[in-house]
DNA sequence: TTAGGGTTAG
């Protein structure tokens, strides 16, 4: 039979659609032709409409043809409005639905059709309970499972190698290996397949030792076997041992190298991964995911990119996994130009714009200052998820929309998805971004009383953060001594930063020297202090801390910060004399200084650390890396754009008052990330109302 | 039967 490309097949003629044998051959050939080309949506609807205008749809084959071709297509909506047509569907479309449901990961669909068919009084047969099983194991539906079985054995289609597999395979998603094995050890003729489904039932099960050794006692084993224990290997971290396995077996496809190649990932070994990589016969799309993935998790994001990159240049096609994989190191390095890219990109190659996807362009958008498009892409996307929610909360919160998260947050909860503590993280944020003390008390209350989650580490961070930034730097303090947890570094650090807000020098430095004690090799804690004992003027205790510090050999972590310009992202850090364009910056940023000064700047000289004199210490802080960043920006974009900082420590008074001035003097926004949240400068002003 | 993905306190 000779098949055609659908685009290719024109529609049948009107005297072929008289001869309902001659219609039902063509079918027939779509039938073939969906099997190699599931983009068939378009014709088979031109069909549909062409058998209802002649009642071809009361025959039951041509019915059951086409809804097989939409099955198979995967155009389950399609497929599901020709199967409600047909009066007393017959077992046969029952399994085509059922089959497509489960393919399409429509497995709560699969599961209500099933319970359609046994309402109905349908038999099932050897096609229907292996799909039907996996939708049960797949959802971790026992009751359904154990329903399942019992029909099996009454049926006496437990006889069957292939239904007493997917029942092994249900019993283990399950969680029931033991119940798994029993069924494995009735089976007498044992194939390869039902072999690796008990073994990974076992692996799925957490059973290590018992998938090991029935590894070892197969009769036979295929590539599949072998990739399972690799696997297995690489989840539990023995990376060795899965490296040992995958140099003995005698051959090996994608999936034992893409397993390999996770294991290193998973344990954080980027160069082993590489090495493995660059070693590859060959790559699929996996394998690229696998460690441009890899590079994000450990924070190497240009490396990232750059892997990103060389896959354009080869025939493997980035799918929406590679997407997700990026967009987080456009989000980390405030790459907004590179982030919009990959968002045209995904358009141009149509790569499926999943909840995934969506959630991260909306957390790339948010953390590059693009607050209208992670918005657009929020309202935009079609199915939401707690995720999905939360990132967006978070975005909110960090560019101190605190009314906007909270809509978001009454808007999920009214349509049913449910908030995970990650949500009440970004809502206490919010709350303490925009100093609403009342309010986050009330959602701090609700996530235990209403949702039943207990507050972890990360949300009496916030509740200390909320109460100390809002003046109630006691109450806070108090809360950190009964915390029922023992408090993270983070958390005193949190109360220091609030001290230096609200120039507490007393609490500051019981605080610090705690803290200073925990964590002795953390230059924060240091500046943090040595910066309240400046701003009160008491130089001689400055003075000793950094003493302390030089002592202990503690470092204080470069400030750096990075601006976008033309896709490239460039990188300054204090001082910085390495970028080809530094005269030129220099220039730029002492002409700036003159001019501002007189718009009313004055350089914030306890903002200063290093013990110098003041000439010393206004040129120290002249240097800043977020200064030589924005004067670099204001040189190399055009008049009137965005200069976009993002900025790896917090921003200094010094610094941000002068952003303020040249957003005024220069008529440019300036949209700056620190370590902490969003700072939008227009006019003069900041979007943080000097409150960070 | 086996490989890859999203949000988190200073």
């Amino acid at each position: 039979m000779a098949c055609l490309s659908p685009s290719m097949v024109s529609l049948p003629q009107p005297h072929s659609l008289e001869d309902p044998n001659s219609f039902q051959k063509l079918i027939e050939d779509w039938l073939f032709c969906s099997l190699k080309s599931p983009k068939t949506l378009p014709q088979l609807k031109s069909f549909h409409a062409q058998t209802i205008k002649t009642g071809l749809m009361a025959n039951d084959l041509v019915s059951g043809q086409l809804l097989l071709c939409c099955s198979l297509s995967y155009s389950m909506h399609y497929a599901r409005q020709i199967f409600d047509a047909i009066p007393r569907p017959k077992l046969f479309f029952y399994n085509a639905m059922i089959k497509g449901y489960s393919e399409t990961g429509a497995h709560h669909e699969a599961l209500r059709l099933y319970s359609i068919m046994r309402a109905r009084s349908v038999p099932c047969d050897s096609f229907t309970f292996p799909v039907v099983l996996r939708s049960a194991s797949t959802l971790a539906r026992i009751d359904v499972g154990e329903e399942l079985h019992g029909l099996v054995t009454k049926t006496g289609f437990d006889s069957k190698v292939i239904v007493q597999t997917a029942l092994i395979d249900m019993y283990c998603a399950c969680g029931l290996s033991d119940c798994g094995r029993l069924v494995f050890d009735r089976i007498r003729d044992r194939d390869v397949i039902c072999w690796n489904t008990m073994v990974a039932g076992y692996v799925k099960c957490g059973n290590f030792s018992s998938a090991s050794q029935l590894f070892d006692l197969m009769p036979k084993k295929n590539i599949s076997s072998w990739n399972t224990l690799i696997d297995m290997y690489c989840k539990c971290g023995n990376i060795d041992r899965a490296r040992r396995l995958f140099d003995e077996m005698p051959e090996r496809d994608f999936i034992s190298w893409n397993a390999l190649l996770s294991g290193y990932a998973k344990v954080g070994q980027c160069e082993a991964a590489r090495k493995l990589f660059d070693e590859m016969p060959q790559r699929n799309v996996v394998s690229w995911n696998v460690v441009i993935t890899c590079y994000v998790h450990n924070r190497r994001f240009a490396e990232a990119l750059e892997l990103f990159r060389m896959m354009q240049v080869t025939d493997i096609k980035p799918n929406e996994v590679t997407v997700v994989a990026v967009l987080p190191a456009c989000a980390h390095l405030g790459a907004l130009d590179l982030g919009q890219w990959v968002n045209t990109f995904i358009h141009r190659h149509q790569i499926k714009m999943d909840v995934y996807v969506n959630t991260a362009l909306i957390d790339m958008y948010g953390k590059c200052g693009a607050l209208e498009d992670a918005q657009r892409v929020f309202d935009e996307a079609i199915k939401k998820d707690t995720f999905l929610c939360s990132t967006m909360i978070e975005v909110l919160a960090m560019h101190g929309k605190a009314e906007a998260a909270f809509r978001v947050f009454t808007y999920m909860t009214s349509i049913g998805i449910k908030p995970n503590d990650v949500t009440f993280v970004g809502l206490l944020k919010a709350c303490s971004h925009a100093g609403l003390v009342d309010i986050g008390r009330k959602y701090f209350e609700m996530m235990t009383a209403e949702f039943g989650l207990m507050p972890k580490m990360e949300h009496f961070g916030c509740m200390v953060d909320l109460l100390s930034r809002a003046g109630l730097l006691e109450e806070a303090h108090e809360l950190v001594k009964s915390m029922p947890i023992e408090p993270h570094p983070i958390v005193w650090a949190t109360l220091l930063s609030s001290c230096r807000i609200h120039h507490n020098v007393k609490l500051a430095e019981e605080v610090a020297l705690q803290l200073i004690e925990l964590e002795p090799q953390s230059c924060e804690n240091y500046v943090l202090l040595s910066n309240i004992y400046s701003q009160a003027g008491r130089w001689h205790e400055a003075a000793k801390l950094r003493k302390k510090m030089k002592e202990r050999g503690v470092i204080k972590k470069p400030g750096c910060s990075s601006i976008e310009v033309n896709n490239d992202v460039y990188e300054f850090f204090a001082g910085d004399r390495d970028h080809p364009r530094c005269k030129e910056i220099y220039e730029m940023l002492n002409q700036m200084a003159s001019r501002l000064k007189t718009e009313g700047y004055v350089p914030q000289l306890s903002s200063a650390l290093h013990d110098v004199d003041l000439d010393g210490k206004e040129q120290t802080l002249m240097y800043h890396s977020e200064k030589l960043a924005v004067a670099f920006g204001l040189l190399s974009t055009q008049h009137g754009t965005p200069i976009r900082i993002v900025k790896n420590l917090r921003v200094c008074d010094d610094c941000h008052l002068f952003m303020k001035i040249v957003s005024k003097y220069y008529k440019r926004p300036i949209i700056a990330r620190d370590c902490n949240r969003f700072h939008h400068f227009s006019d003069g002003s900041c979007s943080c109302s000097d409150y960070w």
